[in-house]
DNA sequence: CACAATGGTTAGCATACCTCACTAATATGT
DNA sequence: ACATATTAGTGAGGTATGCTAACCATTGTG
């Protein structure tokens, strides 16, 4: 139960979650077999479909990494027809990705199906159970969040 | 399918832990830049440590990968200096995976100097929060389908 | 004793990060 | 105004971590 957090467990909450969040992860990634897009695309999707267009340096900000990394994702949803890249009006070094269309159809439709086995996981437990999950979702992405 | 218990932010729960999971990996593994000893070898450690000697196939499974990629997991260790193999008693195919004194040293006094990053990070939140990850974090592993 | 099953490894592929170095565009300082 | 510094994005190359398929070596069984 939740009142009272044993000394030991406490002690190892660094280590079970670290593996914990390293294993489900690995499912995580494991799940998308026959399917075209990525997690990290998946990630990098819902951050637009969330914030709007964006620039490739904001969006590199935003899912933590750094900007050659996110020029590969961003090159390779363009290359899928799920995100565009135009001009920026004022400054001519950056760009504007923006989700298509298409995109936006994936998004909003497509990846449900893709998170039938983490949802199917989440449906076998209780509601007090998935409410932990929640805030410790919450928790988290506050934690991964903050730059440093 | 999901049992809508709290309204908004429950309906996208699939998804926020989704993201948070992915996320908080990507810290996770991006905080061991200038040690030699990988996320995925850290895991294994801690498993040879906490269950004693084990087969690359025992090994393997409970970390819930493949052989081969046990196979090279252990070879890196190995390499480290941290675990041994050596030929099962009985029976000529298998090996047996050890901790060296090496090994067993550096699981025991270096790891958490490797999670200081997410020590901190726990540290910055109130016994609740802490609490909710713990049960979290157990939650997760249960989902994540590890056999101990 | 031949031969299937088992355990482990090798080889090769894919994803997803990183850092370093480069180009292009903009801002700045004398 | 023009040379220089800074900023945004990209390309190249490297590492880590997973997979499957194919391959030995050993085991055990008919």
């Amino acid at each position: 139960m939740l009142t009272i957090v044993s000394e030991s467990a406490e002690r190892a909450l660094t280590s079970r979650l670290r593996l914990a969040v390293v294993r489900l992860n690995r499912r995580l990634r494991a799940q998308r077999t026959n399917s075209s897009v990525t997690l990290t695309q998946i990630s990098a999707l819902s951050c637009l479909h969330k914030c709007g267009p964006l620039t490739p340096g904001e969006l590199a900000a935003k899912e933590g990494v750094q900007p050659p990394s996110m020029t590969r994702v961003i090159a390779a949803l363009e290359e899928l027809g799920y995100a565009s890249r135009s001009p920026h009006p004022s400054d001519g070094r950056q760009a504007i990705v923006a989700l298509t269309d298409d995109g936006r159809a994936y998004i909003e439709a497509d990846i449900s199906a893709r998170e039938a086995w983490l949802d199917k996981r989440l449906a076998e437990l209780d509601d007090e159970d998935r409410a932990v999950l929640a805030r410790a979702a919450d928790i988290i992405d506050r934690m991964a969040g903050n730059q440093n």
